[in-house]
RNA sequence: UCCUCGGUAGCUCAAUGGUAGAGCAACCGGCUGUUAACCGGUUGGUUGCAGGUUCAAGUCCUGCCCGGGGAGCCA
């Protein structure tokens, strides 16, 4: 028996394999608040109505106990969940010390450094699971649209983009770097596979420290032949309209319940999303009071203030060259500028996408190679790809961890990971 | 790397340069419907580390360590 199935046990005697995660006691009453994993359930504990061994062992439990209840199964409406156990036996697995996490509120840092023990909080068990159904609906949302799951390799022979710092290990006496993107393994895929995409953790040895880093993170990678920029962002608008759509489905109660998400926030995105071209956001932001030089690019601040202007994500699309890698592709009505579009969360929870047109043309790629001082060497099998039956395409990655962070409201993204590496923290 | 704030009981925080304290947790006791239960009591400290100023330093100064927030870069 599951507690997420107590309305069907009504007057049935159950039992149930949970954890104590608080007790309240009225002198001849215990509250024990349970949890099973799949829910939370409050039992009662009568004195008179158990044997007294029975009494005196749920007078002793300690927060976090584990336990083994049986009883039958009561709708009351002075329980927090409408339902209640009443016990009539009890069996102690383990009697839990003295637990380190309490009711009340908790520092940052204390909670980290436990955050072997915060996973069990109510908060990060919504969110955990949230982050869950996101993962499935990208997966689910992929395979039916003819995509194949390519997964790229985490150990690689160099960077991909060349100009983020990369974790460096030994590799039988070489060095080898922890991928920070599976793009250019998926270019070579699609050659064969049309449309496929990888998923899975990325690397980036940035010293950054804000609340949307970290330095590992799972990244959804999706790659086309023949998509160019519109194609590519009208699937990232069907692609989000999916998980928000599956998430308040499956989620919905939780995330207003437990995490005060303000839903509306989220069943409000509609497609198509709002688009500006990088001109037109520089533009924008002058007239919003910001003084960012156009070379500058969009800070988090700019950001931030852009997204504020719509509910909905927003595009902003052709990039400076300079501002962005090598491999994208340039508009041919204006070289300077890249086929490139980044997706920005509302409420200021940033890039949440990065897409562009790829470079397919061999001469253009090397002149941009050049441009970016990035070694020949490193590009060989990659250069190849141009040479044999190249095609225009397109991709983009998605930061999961942003993702769920921004659907659940959250404040940090390390909230939105199970176990978050940042720059002061791996561990444990 | 830079800017900024902080480090005092297990946790969250107080304490004009002058006797280190509260709430929670734990422990003991009370309570037949609790909702972060409540009420009474008990225990709990090398004030991050090392120097310095002073009659006197948690408090002022210097250096270091650790953490939070932010910048740049990015998803």
């Amino acid at each position: 028996m599951q507690i997420k199935d107590i309305s069907r046990y009504v007057d049935q005697e159950v039992t149930i394999r949970a954890w104590m995660y608080n007790k309240r006691s009225s002198g001849s009453i215990h509250f024990l608040q349970i949890r099973d994993g799949g829910g939370r359930l409050q039992a009662t504990v009568v004195k008179g109505e158990v044997p007294d061994e029975v009494f005196e062992l749920a007078d002793g439990l300690t927060m976090e106990s584990s336990i083994i209840a049986t009883g039958v199964v009561r709708e009351d409406k002075r329980s927090p969940m409408g339902f209640e156990l009443a016990i009539s036996d009890l069996e102690v697995v383990q009697m839990a010390e003295e637990y380190p996490l309490q009711k009340k509120e908790h520092g940052v840092d204390f909670l980290f450094t436990n955050r072997h023990l915060y996973l069990r909080s109510e908060s990060q068990w919504v969110i955990l699971r949230v982050r869950a159904t996101i993962i499935k609906a990208c997966i689910d949302f992929l395979d039916q649209r003819g995509f194949v799951r390519i997964d790229s390799p985490i150990l690689t022979p160099t960077s991909c983009e060349g100009t983020s710092t990369l974790f460096e290990t030994d590799y039988f006496g070489e060095s080898a770097y922890l991928s920070q993107s599976g793009q250019l393994y998926n270019e070579a895929a699609i050659m064969s596979l049309g449309k496929v995409y990888c998923f899975g953790p990325t690397f980036r040895a940035e010293k950054s420290k804000t609340r949307r880093h970290i330095t590992e993170f799972w990244m959804l990678e999706p790659e086309m032949a023949y998509y160019d920029l519109e194609a590519n962002m009208e699937l990232q608008e069907d692609l989000i309209l999916h998980i928000i759509d599956q998430v308040l489905k499956v989620h919905g109660e939780e995330l207003c319940g437990v995490l005060k998400r303000d839903l509306n926030k989220l069943s409000g995105v509609v497609k198509p999303f709002p688009r500006l071209t990088y001109d037109e956001a520089m533009k924008k932001l002058s007239g919003l009071g910001s003084e960012r030089g156009y070379d500058e690019g969009l800070g988090a601040e700019e950001e931030t203030l852009l997204s504020q202007q719509y509910d909905n994500p927003l595009f902003i699309t052709h990039f400076p060259m300079q501002q962005k890698a090598f491999y994208m592709k340039r508009d041919s009505d204006n070289p300077s500028l890249t086929l490139s579009a980044d997706l920005l969360a509302p409420e200021g929870y940033g890039e949440i996408v990065g897409a562009s047109v790829r470079e397919d043309d061999l001469k253009l790629l090397e002149e941009m190679r050049k441009l970016h001082n990035i070694p020949a060497e490193s590009l060989a099998w990659y250069y190849d790809l141009r040479r044999f039956g190249s095609v225009p395409h397109s991709g983009f990655g998605m930061g999961l961890a942003r993702v769920v962070a921004w659907l659940c409201g959250l404040h940090h993204v390390r909230e939105a990971v199970p176990w978050p590496r940042t720059l002061t923290r791996i561990y444990p």
